[in-house]
DNA sequence: TGTACATCAGTGAACGCGCGTTCACTGATGTAC
DNA sequence: TGTACATCAGTGAACGCGCGTTCACTGATGTAC
């Protein structure tokens, strides 16, 4: 494959991230993401092989984007400190309402029960490795499982009410019950 | 409206509801749950005004029917305690798998950011009764807030895992992290 | 160095399908006399 | 009580549109000699 190749589809990635995080896997259409990457809908299968394809691709990529962002903040905090910080960005207005920098997990969830096996190992995979990456014991496994609950779950609530008192109620509800 | 008809409608509606419990507002075809409801296409605009209309009513009603459920749940319980037992039937494994009976808001919160505004009104109006219901005082709004957001965005992890061993480790977690 | 040909990324139009919505029609029920 | 007509719930086919996927073609880049 030649580099302008792999250039080009580098671009279709990255585009199929910004509205899979947004919108979840299913709701955007193909020649949406080409366009968003400058191109026509055409070339599409010339790179991947379907749809779900890019989307499954785009998915574990943002994940483990993700996961390599946390492990870098600050490892001199651990166990519930650590969850606390973590929370109060991922329950963060600013990652309620800004368009990148998207968790792709509230948006994807419900699809993902209707959507091909991959999807639900690349869930399952990131959840494993993030409650790892939240607890300093292994003890602590299951706080850690709760607060990603309390995260997505108050992050996906406060979306879907939108802009507004509530949702900011919702938001720091679920920041200040982190176990 | 004669009897006949308006009983045929109540038929629709709880077809709707069926299906959007398990898969949101979005994905079910009007055909699918006119089948359902053993009828025909062809006849569901004289019953309702559009697809988004026979959800939108559909969703209000499961959540009205839920709320009642749930005020007629113990009384005697206050406080935290009824919320445990609220959370212990809600992230049941029951509860994950039974296709009837089913909360839609874990299949409804992404697709509501989509969707007309009287979904999003619904929500909060929801929301904010369930709270009061789950509240022995005032103050305690935001707990019994946190505790719905472990509540719906447990139940959305479990079912996105599918029935395992990880997914009934989120649903424990969850409930043991009850505020 | 230049010419002929092959390769390759991307284009643009078309195909097939599912789905929301519309509509002419049918068969059953109700009403007038 | 019976007959003619109107009303009404539901049917079945069609329309239009969006979307995933396919494919013949184009223009640019690379290769052989």
């Amino acid at each position: 494959m030649s580099e302008r190749k792999s250039e080009t589809r580098k671009r279709i990635l990255a585009a199929a991230g910004r509205v899979l995080a947004e919108r979840g896997p299913g709701d955007p259409a193909v020649a949406e993401v080409m366009a968003a990457a400058g191109l026509t809908v055409g070339g599409f299968y010339a790179h991947f092989a379907s749809k779900d394809a890019l989307m499954l691709e785009a998915f574990r990529q943002l994940l483990k984007v993700r996961r390599e962002r946390v492990a870098q903040v600050d490892q001199g905090l651990k166990g519930r400190e650590r969850r606390v910080l973590l929370a109060a960005f991922y329950l963060s207005r600013r990652h309620r309402d800004d368009p990148d920098e998207r968790c792709p997990l509230p948006s994807s969830l419900e699809e993902i029960t209707r959507l091909p096996d991959g999807f639900r190992q690349a869930l399952a995979e990131h959840i494993e490795l993030m409650t790892a990456q939240m607890s300093g014991t292994p003890e602590e496994g299951d706080v850690a499982l709760a607060d990603l609950v309390l995260m997505i779950g108050g992050l996906a609530l406060a979306r879907a009410l939108g802009p507004g008192e509530l949702s900011d109620r919702v938001l720091r509800a679920a920041k200040s019950a982190v176990v």
